[in-house]
DNA sequence: TTTAGGG
DNA sequence: CCCTAAA
């Protein structure tokens, strides 16, 4: 419209050969030196006062750069929009068409670092560095030090194999100026919403600075998170962002929106978030912080579909863990809850293993120790603990059934709690539910063994005997005495423990029984 | 969160 | 062993 018009009437011959620089020594005398993606590029050394000491042959002064045919920045009010900057250096300088000493500079100097993930600037501090944020840094720029003018025409040329989709990049120049990274052909368009000095192409791009004016109000719009800019990969292009002056709040800046996490992480989200402070703080804080790590969206998608949920620790509690990249790392996991993968009738071919294992080993001496529990529990949980909705049949051992015993005649029936506490704190696989769930049961065999008994169906039933009979006399004896709730209602109660060891009193149980025989 | 009880 | 209601 303005003079905004008149500086787009250049040919982009013109254009081409005015801004168009090439490196040609800039790898003959520096080597690059690879550098671990994770690195963080420092911007500091932009900074450094002697910039034209060591390059003094300039390529364009910022100083002097005519501001009539290309814009100044000079306090220059923008909204940038950088989520990550992953800019190959390689290509950065082949096609790098900033003319301007300090690009020259930093793209030597980048080179002589030796980094391979360098950065974007055409302005003082602007720099993308890895797995970086760097608004604040762009944000940070004092305006009265962005004393730089430039020209657009830049082209990123990421190499093959460069995501595209860590170049989440819009900037949204204030004054109808809009920057944009495109994504598909690797340039940086810039273009004018305020008339008709648009770019022609997206090879060229020209700003007038009669548009801008030095107070305008700095706009900066965060993406609701980096990998915003990540999900939709595919469909994620930069586009050029009207800017009207109207609209400054409102910048609309390119706005992208979130894949919905998978179902299944979500309800396991929930499902953490529910069961363990730790990873409540820990799932709050990934949310909150819209972690970086997610930008790598793409990166856990994939893990996520292959990945198997890995037991992370031995003990139960410790449960699994499915690490989707930079997704919240459940720290403990119920057993409960799971979707059960596996085939009932595999499940039931375990459960009657253990069974006949328990009968040929078990049960014939009390000396059943720990270890047999254990193992008892690996073999139970190792090959699907983290899938199964159903917790694992784990074989009560006559070790634990001994302990639950104990544990309800010091504590008396319905303290499960603290039964588990005390007797089983070892054995992190049984619940207090499962204590009681079990007691129930021993109180159901030892009512069977009577009948039994009665019926004189001794023998082989005898020996499919999960519990041995002492065992189960010492439960009718505790049931006696501490009455098992509802059931044994008008049963004489009890009040006081018992303080009587499980061993003590095993050799006379059945003297105790009253109804016994 | 624990316990009781049904399934 | 799971699930849920109740305390």
């Amino acid at each position: 419209m303005n003079a905004a018009s008149k500086e787009t009437m250049m040919t982009s011959n013109q254009a081409t050969k005015m801004f168009t620089y090439e490196f040609p020594d800039v790898d003959s005398d520096l080597s690059i030196f690879p550098a671990p993606e994770d690195d963080v590029l420092g911007v500091e050394h932009f900074l450094q006062p002697d910039y034209n000491k060591c390059f003094p042959g300039s390529v364009l002064d910022f100083n002097t750069f005519h501001s009539h045919k290309c814009l100044s920045i000079e306090n220059f009010s923008f909204a940038v929009e950088f989520d990550q900057i992953k800019i190959d250096s390689e290509s950065l300088h082949s096609s790098l068409t900033l003319e301007g000493e300090r690009t020259k500079q930093e793209v030597r100097d980048e080179k002589s670092k030796g980094t391979d993930d360098v950065v974007c600037s055409g302005i003082n501090k602007l720099s993308g560095t890895v797995n970086r944020q760097i608004t604040d840094d762009i944000f940070n720029l004092a305006p009265g030090s962005c004393n730089a003018s430039f020209l657009g025409n830049v082209d990123f040329g990421y190499p093959q194999g460069f995501c595209t989709t860590d170049l989440g990049v819009d900037l949204s120049f204030a004054g109808g100026h809009n920057v944009a990274f495109d994504q598909k052909d690797g340039k940086l368009m810039i273009s004018s919403s305020t008339g008709s000095s648009g770019c022609s192409g997206s090879s060229t791009a020209c700003l007038n600075d009669e548009n801008m004016s030095d107070d305008r109000p700095v706009k900066r719009k965060r993406l609701s998170s980096c990998d915003s800019s990540k999900l939709n990969s595919e469909h994620n292009e930069s586009k050029i962002v009207p800017f009207n002056e109207g609209n400054k709040v409102e910048t609309p800046v390119t706005e992208k929106r979130l894949r919905k996490p998978p179902r299944r992480y979500s309800e396991e989200s929930i499902e953490q978030k529910s069961r363990s402070n730790f990873k409540k703080s820990a799932l709050k804080a990934s949310k909150d912080k819209s972690l970086p790590s997610v930008c790598h969206t793409h990166q856990w998608q994939k893990k996520l579909k292959a990945a198997p949920i890995v037991p992370k620790d031995k003990s139960f509690n410790g449960g699994c863990i499915q690490v989707p990249f930079g997704l919240p790392i459940e720290e403990g996991h119920s057993t409960k809850k799971r979707i059960c993968w596996e085939p009932e009738e595999i499940k039931d071919n375990r459960i009657l293993c253990i069974k006949d294992k328990n009968d040929v080993e078990s049960f014939s001496a009390e000396s059943e120790d720990e270890n047999t529990e254990d193992e008892c529990v690996t073999k139970g949980n190792t090959t699907q603990k983290g899938n199964s909705r159903r917790k694992h049949h784990i074989s009560w051992t006559l070790s634990e059934v001994m302990k639950l015993v104990e544990g309800v005649s010091e504590y008396g029936v319905g303290r499960w709690t603290e039964i588990k506490r005390l007797q089983f704190s070892s054995s992190s696989h049984r619940t207090s539910v499962d204590l009681k769930d079990k007691w129930r049961n021993l109180l159901k065999a030892s009512d069977t063994q009577l009948q039994n008994r009665r019926k004189v169906v001794l023998g082989r039933k005898q020996a499919l005997q999960q519990v041995p009979e002492s065992v189960l006399c010492r439960v009718r004896e505790l049931a006696a005495i501490y009455p098992y709730p509802r059931e044994n209602k008008s049963k004489e109660t009890c009040s006081a423990p018992t303080t009587s060891s499980f061993k003590s009193t095993t050799s006379n149980m059945l003297v105790c029984l009253p109804t016994v025989m």
